[in-house]
DNA sequence: ATAAAAATCCAAAACGTTTCGGATTTTGTT
DNA sequence: AACAAAATCCGAAACGTTTTGGATTTTTAT
């Protein structure tokens, strides 16, 4: 493996000449160091990060910070968009990117902050953790710069991209709401997400702006998970014989009310109207087609990397970057859509 | 940040005894070893991964190098499920996993040997290339440990991971023998792919163990792309209206070839019969859901990571893995079934 | 021709760790 | 008590880079 020294003794210059003529230092003769570089290229040199990294006291490498990457939880690819799109953008300005995974066992014994100083990551991308997470608290404490996802959180040190799910519930509903829809049910996911509380919030301003009334008994919680939403849907459909349509919080939760639909003999959309949030993949592959609140999450995760290393680089403007959502009508509110 | 220096100094011993204390070396007593423990855990002390690294010569870093990850891609998630294996194998022996992109612009600039080597990963896992990719040459060359996955390449410093795509096809193919098929037509990958070369095999295979003949114009190649399947499907089932069942090499293109159906007005399972490949999550949620060799990709990742490690830690007995699939049997074969 | 300024180079220290070879102390044996 | 053996410790070098602060050479201005 060459190194800067062998370099250096191959072109009869000082092992600084040579790291300064790489990095392209003006104190070095154009001349010696087109030779450098030529003799660089002979001896298929590649510099050693391990090395930069320990002198500059900086990896050029960003963790990203998923909670739960299982085997199950591949389902609902936001995860793996939101790590596409951040890897995109860490590839173009030349970080690294490394994947941590929180289980819980893992947690007890590593903390956040020792965590993320072992791997001398300069910064970190956390994704898909619940607000009760332990690390959640000690993200801001700690004096590593981060990103959150969908944690409105800010401070010195931290900064989020979101999008405005106040505004897209809102959308969703209005979208029932046009459609002639007076009895709306909503399931939302748990307690324990900021979009949860914010897409209530635009469920229940969508309501109130068309002077329509908002009861609590039409919300339940389906806690993100699909069968949970089906018997929840199954429940409130049993109950409450006047619904028409349903918000879900999520298109997972969606599908488990689609099947409840099913289950109980409801047509969609003529007697059931339902809307999901997130546009996964298989939002537009059932039967019918799932409307929905579509997420760029692959721009979520690129503008995240971009934002953290822009706080990296002290060049960041503000510290929150909000994404605009799309309200994607499909057949599963509106016949012979599309 | 604390370093052994900080920790020696607080104890009063040198740094040689905290290095050798923290790494449980036997020369050292075991009451100045708790000592130092407790010392360090006072003052949070985490390792310097990167000295360490500098002097062992060793990261304790593998990379993951996938094709073309894009927003896209993301519709299978074939690439992400193995990552998630990887990532699950690789913390589970307390080593970091990065992700290198490769898009074909990042190749010209740089040679794979030099994309590890600047990273300093111990090993690398390679993940969607094409035969075809001046990569792939590189990687048998040089003398970084690698796996391969669904790629049959073995050497030295390579091994690989796959799934017995003979048998598995063949597998497909029977039961849609069974079913009393006698013109199947099949729909296979690109050529740059040895998974399409197998599944072929298996497909000839089957046949004619069956007794039944083989016809090359009831192959097509869908490349594995949806739309180029569909339009593939369409050609054959009007050029040869005797075909009543395909056998496709991936389920995305299963999907392309149930459109086509439906296009085409004939009714699945009853007049065409579909088999595909991967059991992609869509397979299950499409209407009719879909038949087809599950591949266990979550465990190909894992067994990746783990015979990377094994090789590279000089403890693995051989250097090949090849998992099992199973045949998953939906409605796009037999109707009513589940 | 000479002084000042600019261009070009370099030795050495530093980053935080591991490890080699040996030094010192303690324990065990006779 | 004396010596050997075992246990415990440590100094210094090494890993490959960047950077500081100056040294040397060349160019420019007078």
């Amino acid at each position: 493996m060459t190194t800067i020294k062998d370099i250096a003794k191959a072109a009869g210059v000082s092992i600084t000449t040579v790291s300064r003529a790489l990095n392209g230092y003006s104190d070095v003769n154009e001349k010696t160091r087109q030779k450098i570089i030529e003799i660089a290229k002979q001896l298929n040199y590649s510099p050693n990060t391990l090395a930069r990294g320990l002198v500059m006291n900086k990896s050029k490498t960003i963790g990203l910070l998923v909670s739960g990457l299982t085997r199950e939880s591949t389902k609902d690819n936001f995860t793996f968009e939101v790590l596409a799109g951040v890897n995109q953008y860490v590839s173009e300005v030349d970080y690294d990117m490394v994947l941590f995974n929180t289980t819980s066992t893992k947690q007890r014994e590593k903390t956040y902050t020792q965590l993320c100083r072992e791997r001398r990551v300069d910064g970190a991308i956390l994704q898909g953790i619940r607000v009760d997470d332990p690390y959640l608290q000690e993200v801001v404490e700690s004096d590593i710069p981060c990103v959150l996802i969908d944690i409105p959180i800010e401070s010195e040190t931290v900064g989020y991209v979101t999008t405005d799910n106040v505004l897209g519930a809102k959308k969703a509903v209005q979208h029932l709401i046009s459609l002639g829809h007076r009895h709306i049910a909503m399931i939302n996911g748990y307690e324990f997400a900021f979009v949860s509380e914010q897409r209530l919030k635009g469920f229940q301003e969508a309501l109130l702006e068309a002077g329509l009334p908002f009861h609590e008994h039409l919300v339940a919680n389906g806690a993100f998970k699909e069968e949970r939403a089906e018997q929840e849907a199954v429940r409130l459909l049993t109950q409450r014989p006047e619904i028409t349509a349903f918000f879900c919080a999520s298109d997972l939760m969606a599908l488990g009310v689609m099947k409840a639909a099913k289950t109980l003999g409801k047509r969609i959309p003529e007697e059931l109207a339902i809307i999901g949030y997130d546009d996964i993949i298989l939002a537009s592959y059932t039967t019918p087609p799932l409307s929905t609140i579509a997420q760029n999450k692959f721009a979520m995760g690129y503008e995240a990397a971009k934002l953290l290393i822009e706080m990296l680089e002290g060049k960041a403007q503000s510290r929150v970057r909000v994404l605009e959502t799309e309200l994607k009508i499909r057949e599963s509110t509106v016949k012979n859509h599309g």
